[in-house]
DNA sequence: GCGCGGGCTGGACATCTGTCAAGACTTTCT
DNA sequence: AGAAAGTCTTGACAGATGTCCAGCCCGCGC
């Protein structure tokens, strides 16, 4: 077994069936989406699912695990990429507004599991960490943004996260509401947050 | 039909049910609530419900409507009673954490009735509005606090929400997770937030 | 006393869901 | 080539769900 293959092809079809269960999942959400739907936006049939998962849990959270990996490395780069202060908070409050504008409806997903995790315990230790890891993202991009700037930060880690998820999760419902100055909004406060409450 | 009776029967019984939904819901979340269940919940027969409601849809409106009532005026008292700064300040900390402890199942739904407004536009113009009146909420206790203290606000009314709405879903998250230290950590945060932040 | 009508019940319905198993097809190994 | 193991499809199942409806109950006016 473990000499048969350098790849995986178990692995792989489960990767493939969790990414399927990801689509389906962010069009639809946790409540309306069901294994026989996953199945048709895949090439396979709906019997398959029990094949590779062990349960609608399992393909679930596994999907989950997929997308926290795309996730947390989202802004990574601006970090590495930004030598000044002022151009990792434009590059920061740029990345966000993008990120609402073309990846929506995968963290309405996002938001979908957090709430069902108030519910079902079985979800909570997924979320809870993949929830500390974009924490630590966001912490990355405001010790950073405070060191190039040379100040000391007014935030914790807590609440600086909850101000970014806060103001994103409020203009994602806008903007899918709708109203396309949302995007443009959650720009200019990320960077009067920056500017005004962080340091 | 104006004239028939100073009470409204058929509104009050609306109502009745509505309260059992409501009741059902923040135990089981929108996903996992049928109308059977709700009917349980109260001392009438499945069958009723589609007596007083057209739909599935129209009693969960029902439902939120009437919690919109009692979650908005929540803390208004504390603003009036408050004569300084520090009281309101502590006084707000203070009922942020017991409102965690106590009613942390109804702001569950709350949250999750978000989340699936980001996915069914039949939902979405009811939970705009109850949010904007939480919005307003947190801005009039804001407001005073500026007052109060004399100084001016640091904060945008969008961003002051997005701070204690962020800092409270993170508190309730890891409450209901059975860490029972998060109330506690929220009251210090939501003091620490109003010192630093806001003002 | 008796019909009447609003209020409510309980069951029927079509549909959808997760789960599973029997078998067909495909790949791999000998 | 033929067997064995792995992969996938199809159909069936039991249960749950939203919706609807035929009829029961009960208080009211005639």
């Amino acid at each position: 077994m473990a000499f048969t293959r350098p790849v995986d092809k178990f692995g792989e079809r489960r990767s493939q069936l969790a990414e399927s269960a990801l689509q389906t999942l962010s069009e639809l959400g946790y409540a309306r989406t069901s294994l026989r739907e996953i199945a048709q936006n895949s090439e396979f049939s709906h019997g398959v699912l029990h094949y590779y998962f062990s349960d609608k849990v399992d393909l679930i959270i596994e999907g989950v695990r997929q997308y926290k990996a795309v996730c947390v490395t989202r802004y990574d780069e601006i970090v590495v990429r930004s030598g000044t202060a002022r151009s990792l908070r434009n590059g920061f409050a740029a990345a966000l507004a993008t990120t609402l504008v073309d990846d929506g409806t995968m963290h309405r997903l996002w938001y979908d599991l957090r709430s069902q995790a108030l519910f079902e315990p079985t979800l909570r230790a997924d979320v809870l960490e993949i929830d500390a890891n974009l924490e630590r993202m966001i912490w990355r991009i405001v010790t950073r943004y405070a060191e190039l700037a040379g100040r000391p930060l007014r935030v914790s880690s807590p609440v600086a996260y909850a101000l970014f998820d806060g103001l994103f999760q409020q203009a994602l419902l806008h903007h899918l509401a709708g109203d396309e100055t949302a995007a443009g909004r959650l720009k200019r406060q990320a960077r009067q947050v920056m500017d005004e409450q962080l340091l």
